[in-house]
RNA sequence: GGUCGGAUGGCCGAGUGGCUAGGCAGUGGUCUGCAAAACCAUCUACACCGGUUCGAAUCCGGUUCCGACCUCCA
């Protein structure tokens, strides 16, 4: 437990992971806006720290793990107008902007739930948090760094870098961003470009708003999450994460948001997961390339030509580190669908073995090489890696070259359960049958099969063998006569 | 333009100053009536140019290319 490693942004190295309090782990992790389809995107942060929340509970610590969801309509555009995103799909859709934020929460909730993501402690809505983001702006306006402006608040930035460090977790320096924003294509309220806002007066057209000190308006697109960690997980705790886009700036505003208010900077290790590319492009809206994970699980985006199981999805994110840019592509995602099954049916292998007196291979060393991976910031390809020495082994021992032991089998047994189902949380994907009907059928067929090649019949044996194949049931002859599944 | 990161074999993707990552594909084999499946074995590598070193894909400098953020995005 103690030799826990992750790569924190804020120090740019590998620390090693120590709890504020000793034995449980305060976490929050930014969740989806939800105007809109869930997409690959979503998938990397949700997995990534589902892995982290799965492994620190692995390793004995009680886990408050917070992910939001932001249900407010931010302004697409914050230096001056500019529509928000759900207030946008509610008029093109005629809705209720709460009828679209529900709609796709729901639609996340669903993928998250295929992709065996398990559901964090909380999850809180900004929208259900307003008063608690009007409470934070009232705090940072009495400590000095909030100014109002014509119904708008907005943080001082280049104030609270007097005292502080605007640029502790990105990296980049006031003087910088002053010479590098953009002139300002309209008039703004702000006292300077880099200031960000906390309130924002609603426009007559703006749907989404609330009533405040300052009027009617919206909180700042940095403000929930400052305000819900805090109320959840108190002024400083453990780990915040998000993909490596809100790096700057919505962690950098989070950071001086919470000091601004508590004088606390709120995580003390931040944690970024890389992005994916699609055939070696990033992915994103303004591209059109991104593909729902809908379209994933049933095949139907023109650049795919197959349907993934949301299974080989989460394999295939966790066969590249989570700091590391992953391309998707058909052939890297057959790959990965390949590997996965054949993980899977040496378990299933596994479960038949002949035990014998002595093992003729030492498998002892590969828990502690699994464990010092997962503790080297979660480096889970290396598990993969040790995992498929263990289908070898595993196979070997299944066609006699190798022998184990019965303790050994259970060692690995104990091992592979932990890692692929436990902390991986990886399902197998070969449909099973579950229909005694079924079962029957197929016995009586096999069986025809058979006494047509005992026959010579190899006519019937081989018509009986290509329909089943046209309908999706593949037969594999073994030593021990013949088996089926369905093909995937 | 500013800040930061990357370039690994046919594809994806780890890693590291000397010791085979792994998956998929390819090739060879086992099995089979034939095939498929499955399993076993195995080939291809570290962008380019210099430097440090007994030794560099790994460290340093330079070059080229790619990407991220700076603007909504996971």
């Amino acid at each position: 437990m103690k030799d826990f490693k992750i790569y924190n942004t804020l120090s740019g190295n590998k620390e090693v992971f120590k709890p504020i309090k000793f034995d449980s782990v305060k976490m929050y992790v930014c969740g989806p806006t939800v105007y809109g389809e869930p997409h690959l995107g979503h998938a990397r942060p949700a997995i990534t720290f589902d892995i982290l929340f799965r492994y620190l509970k692995h390793l004995g610590y009680k886990v408050r793990y917070v992910r939001n969801i932001t249900d407010v309509g931010h302004l697409l555009n914050d230096a001056d107008e500019g529509g928000d995103k759900i207030g946008e799909k509610a008029k093109s859709l005629q809705l209720e902007p709460m009828e679209v934020a529900h709609f796709y929460t729901k639609k996340y909730h669903d993928a998250m739930s295929k992709l065996n993501v398990d559901s964090p402690s909380i999850e809180p809505t900004a929208s259900g948090h307003i008063i608690e983001q009007i409470d934070m702006i009232n705090k940072i306006i009495n400590n000095g760094f909030a100014y109002e402006v014509n119904g708008s608040v907005y943080f001082d930035v280049v104030k609270y870098n007097q005292t502080n460090n605007y640029g502790v977790l990105s990296g980049r320096n006031i003087e910088d961003l002053m010479d590098n924003t953009r002139e300002l294509d309209g008039q703004s309220d702000k006292k300077n470009q880099v200031d960000f806002a906390l309130w924002k007066k609603a426009s007559p057209e703006h749907i989404m708003r609330w009533s405040s000190p300052w009027g009617d308006g919206f909180p700042g697109w940095h403000l929930e999450c400052s305000t819900m960690s805090c109320k959840y997980l108190g002024d400083e705790f453990d780990i915040h994460g998000g993909g490596m886009d809100l790096i700057f700036p919505h962690h950098e505003a989070e950071i001086a948001q919470c000091c601004a208010a508590n004088k606390k900077s709120a995580a003390k290790y931040w944690m970024h997961n890389n992005m994916i590319t699609i055939g070696g492009q990033k992915m994103g809206k303004s591209l059109g390339n991104f593909i729902t994970l809908d379209e994933f699980f049933n095949g139907s985006h023109n650049k795919l030509k197959q349907a993934y199981h949301p299974m080989v999805i989460r394999f295939f994110l966790l066969q590249a580190h989570y700091r590391s840019t992953i391309d998707f592509s058909n052939d890297a995602l057959q790959a990965a669908e390949k590997g996965l099954v054949r993980l899977f049916n040496a378990l299933k292998t596994l479960n038949n073995l002949n035990p014998k007196q002595h093992s003729t291979i030492d498998i002892s060393d590969f828990e502690l090489k699994c464990d010092q991976a997962m503790n080297d910031d979660l480096n889970t390809p290396i598990v993969l890696s040790y995992l498929f020495d263990l289908v070898k082994i595993i196979n070997s021992v299944n066609e006699g070259k190798q022998d184990l032991s019965i303790d050994d089998i259970n060692k690995i047994k104990a091992l592979t359960h932990k890692y692929v189902i436990n902390i991986f949380g990886l399902s197998n994907i070969t449909q099973e049958t579950n229909s005694d009907s079924i079962d029957g059928l197929m016995k009586l067929i096999l069986e025809i099969r058979n006494t047509s090649k005992i026959n010579k019949n190899w006519e019937t044996a081989d018509k009986i063998r290509n329909t089943l194949n046209e309908l999706g049931i593949q037969i594999k002859d073994t030593k021990d006569g013949a088996t089926w599944n369905y093909k995937n």
